[in-house]
DNA sequence: TCGTGTATTTACCAAATGGTAAAAATTTTA
DNA sequence: TAAAATTTTTACCATTTGGTAAATACACGA
């Protein structure tokens, strides 16, 4: 039994670990925590569910392990908000990093809203010990563009969050999406163009 | 058995049809579909397990009456943009109702957010039916405002999109919202000034 | 190639869950 | 008030689902 407390993994242990976590986030991205079920994640995996029992405690354990993995991919580019580069282009510039991670990675902005949604049963602590610090050290950094005069003077807690959610609605909301607009149509350069135009704007002193 | 194509509900039909829904919102809200239980309705409703299967014909019976009567008070905020408004003053006033609807009415916006975040399975064809052509209808409204010069040429469709996404944000992700401003800080009053100042500023040509 | 630890499968189980049948209780109607 | 209709409860059932024990197959270093 492969122990977290042990020795290296083997070869076998890491791939199947991965290609375990990898379906996993197919199925509870798709059908949330409790809709996804081991079988489907076997099935996914191409693995037999004792199989990946093996690897790891239960069902749980895997939802904890994929949480706490996008965490760090998903403050990546809030991490990179540079307090020394230009406000606008800074700005903009996260903006552009948050959709094109709605289009690349929109199973973990699904897996990531869905706990939220949720009340964040399984995160909650999570968001206390990195997302709240950052979001903090990252509004002080608007707030003093904003004290000098650099950018518009506009709530920086909530800047933030009509950043998330206008970049993360066409992952999340995709279904709608695509039915609004066809489904063929792919919408990141046309969103792209709108939420420059639009935050640009906005931001103008 | 209360068919649905029978006569007129009885008074006790009415309230506990009522009760039912009303227990059913806040639990498919809370738990999403596949993790609410009728065990938990029921108790929430205050009515044994097989007297809810009395009212309704099963679990999917009760989750999609949900959203068939939710859809209608969805729209109803973006149904009364007028055409012949002001269209700064329509587009701010959908804003703040939009806003309102978070607040006051979470549990159906998170119900909502749930079902498009797993691919709308149980509501494509409301969404293709009823909020499509008032879309398209509404998009139509406001590209005659950008022509005729009255406000900022921005594209209609990711407009209304990002209303959408600022306004729901406050109740879709409410748990992370109340972790990084403070567990008992209200937001509402702060977020209506931030998205006027915002889509105010936006819209001007 | 043999033996040892690792990986996988087979065969289960207990609890949870959506749902039903029929009896009992209650309300309404004649 | 008695009969008829409606509502509620009791006692179940079949399936699904997360999880386990033990036997089997496999990989790999000596």
């Amino acid at each position: 039994m492969p122990d977290g407390t042990q020795k290296k993994p083997s070869r076998i242990q890491k791939r199947n670990r991965r290609v375990i976590l990898d379906a996993a986030l197919e199925v509870f991205s798709k059908q949330g925590y409790r809709g996804a079920t081991l079988d489907q994640i076997a099935t996914e995996a191409g693995l037999s569910k004792p199989n990946i029992l093996y690897y790891f405690q239960g069902k749980e354990d895997i939802h904890l392990t994929l949480l706490s993995q996008l965490m760090e991919t998903w403050l990546d580019p809030l991490v990179e908000l540079d307090p020394d580069g230009d406000p606008q282009t800074e700005i903009l510039a996260y903006v552009q990093r948050k959709l094109d991670m709605a289009r690349d990675l929109p199973r973990e902005s699904r897996l990531f809203a869905g706990e939220i949604l949720q009340g964040a049963p399984r995160m909650g602590p999570h968001l206390e010990s990195d997302l709240k610090p950052l979001f903090d050290e990252k509004c002080a950094v608007i707030a003093g563009w904003i004290d000098a005069g650099k950018i518009a003077p506009l709530d920086p807690h909530h800047l933030i969050f009509s950043i998330w959610a206008a970049t993360q609605h066409y992952a999340d909301f995709a279904a709608q999406v695509s039915v609004l607009l066809g489904k063929d149509a792919d919408p990141h350069q046309s969103a792209s163009d709108h939420l420059s135009a639009m935050f640009g704007k906005m931001l103008r002193p």
